[in-house]
DNA sequence: TAGGCCATCTGGTCCT
DNA sequence: AGGACCAGATGGCCTA
């Protein structure tokens, strides 16, 4: 069928994103007190998320002489306490790459989606809350073709 | 400059 | 025990 591509968008399919209200519900911020925020987080944001694993490994070797551990926080604050799960920095790091590499294997996915979803050339490119509501219309906008043929 | 979006880190929970 | 998944926090980039 030759309807993917570029034929319909939001506007002839009488979209309007913006009537989703986009505010997430934010809970109270968490406290991060033993842990600093990631001071090389935005490292190089043109190279591939997860292609900086050797860099990170320099840090990982830096960070680990003596063993130091991560504590989960668990039941912090509450009179029960639950078991609390020990890990070390090298593991910590191993679950870092191992989040980049999913998070990289998600966006993955949603620039798929992109690609299946109909826009116009010009338009610029679809967020990712945008590109799963689009979708969504989308697919109810073919539905709706297939019932009435 | 504020707000949206995103990448990353991190800890909790679930599952194998 | 460890990996997958998830959500909160944080900070950088971009645009109106």
């Amino acid at each position: 069928m030759e309807m993917q591509g570029r034929f319909i968008d939001s506007t002839v399919m009488n979209i309007n994103l913006m009537e989703y209200p986009h505010k997430y519900a934010l809970a109270p911020k968490q406290q991060v007190d033993d842990a600093p925020s990631c001071p090389i987080s935005q490292r190089q944001l043109n190279e591939p998320s997860w292609s900086r694993e050797a860099e990170d490994g320099v840090r990982t070797a830096q960070v680990a002489m003596g063993s130091p551990r991560y504590y989960s926080r668990g039941a912090r604050g509450n009179t029960k306490a639950k078991r609390r799960r020990i890990i070390t920095v090298v593991q910590r790091q191993a679950a870092n790459v191992r989040e980049r590499k999913r998070m990289f294997s998600l966006n993955e996915a949603f620039d798929e989606l992109r690609r299946k979803v109909p826009t116009f050339a010009y338009e610029k490119r679809l967020s990712r809350i945008e590109t799963l509501r689009l979708a969504i219309v989308y697919i109810s906008f073919m539905m709706g073709l297939l019932e009435n043929t």
